[in-house]
DNA sequence: TATTCGTGGGC
DNA sequence: TGCCCAAGAAT
């Protein structure tokens, strides 16, 4: 089965993969590491720029942790989740303290590091150092659901199935399973999206379970709708937008102004001073 | 285990 | 237009 697979995907990756930063071969474990956090439920796209200026001020884990957490915030923009950027903060602390500034190379210690999970931790280990580690990302999920179980979408939630299909697929040789790792997920962003897969184009085609089935449309449960608007989610936006477009502390009438509902928006408040996004100083606030 | 946590682009 | 989703983690 893993040769239907595999091969014809490690080839396909060979003339399809982009040209991303985080993988040239002078790509650092640390820029490695910043990507995968800002990647984490955002678009490549919205990565870059924020990435190149990010390596660019902070080529190592202690320039980063040298500064206050409201600098990682601040250069976080827009991308989204900024508590993603008071952790990625938190790791290259721990990481300039306790491990010799060095990205650590193995799963198990990346564990360890805050806003560092399962995905994370294999990733980083298999992309930054070439470790033998099952990476199961959304992409990879996608991918093996569709051309070995012949389905549209995986369950919501990883399944023992699922690791134990996707431990035997893994290549034995390190090398050849980063490159296994790394090419299955591209396969999933550029081919085998969630809409609108691009079948006719695809490498395994011919062995697709999915395909062969008729394309049989998603049976379980309903995923829950992620709605936005008028949500906790984006009053915390809009008030800590007013942070960090302010070069220093604000006072509350500044945040009151940024949302009408009053109830709503001290819950938001409250919830980004106890999450560390923001800090209070007698009556002002501003980023940590 | 189910929720919560931002934002913007494509259709 | 409104809806879906994009290299998840923490609780």
């Amino acid at each position: 089965m893993s040769s239907t697979l595999v091969g014809p995907i490690l080839r396909w990756y060979d003339d399809n993969a982009r040209d991303l930063p985080w993988r040239r071969p002078e790509a650092s474990a640390w820029s490695v590491m910043v990507s995968e956090f800002m990647l984490q439920q955002t678009p490549v796209r919205r990565v870059l720029p924020v990435h190149a200026a990010w390596l660019e001020r902070w080529p190592t884990p202690s320039a980063l942790a040298d500064e206050p957490a409201g600098e990682a915030v601040r250069a976080w923009g827009r991308l989204g989740y900024p508590r993603r950027a008071l952790r990625l903060h938190a790791a290259a602390t721990t990481i300039r303290d306790h491990h010799d500034d060095t990205v650590p190379d193995d799963y198990a210690t990346l564990r360890t590091l805050p806003g560092v999970g399962d995905y994370t931790a294999a990733a980083i280990a298999t992309f930054a150092y070439g470790r033998r580690q099952v990476v199961l990302d959304t992409n990879v999920r996608r991918v093996l659901g569709r051309t070995v179980a012949g389905v549209e979408f995986p369950a919501r939630s990883v399944t023992k199935a699922e690791r134990e299909l996707a431990a035997g697929l893994l290549p034995t040789d390190p090398p050849t399973a980063a490159a296994w790792s790394v090419s299955v997920m591209e396969l999933g962003a550029l081919i085998c999206t969630a809409d609108r897969p691009r079948c006719e184009a695809c490498p395994v085609r011919t062995s697709c379970a999915w395909l062969a089935a008729g394309k049989p449309s998603y049976q379980g449960p309903p995923r829950p709708v992620q709605d936005y608007a008028g949500t906790d989610r984006q009053c915390r936006g809009r008030l800590l937008a007013v942070l960090r477009d302010a070069p220093g502390s604000v006072s509350l009438d500044q945040l009151d102004a940024a949302w009408d509902e009053p109830v709503q928006r001290a819950r938001a408040l409250a919830s980004l001073l106890a999450d560390g996004l923001i800090v209070r100083a007698d009556d002002r606030y501003a980023l940590p």
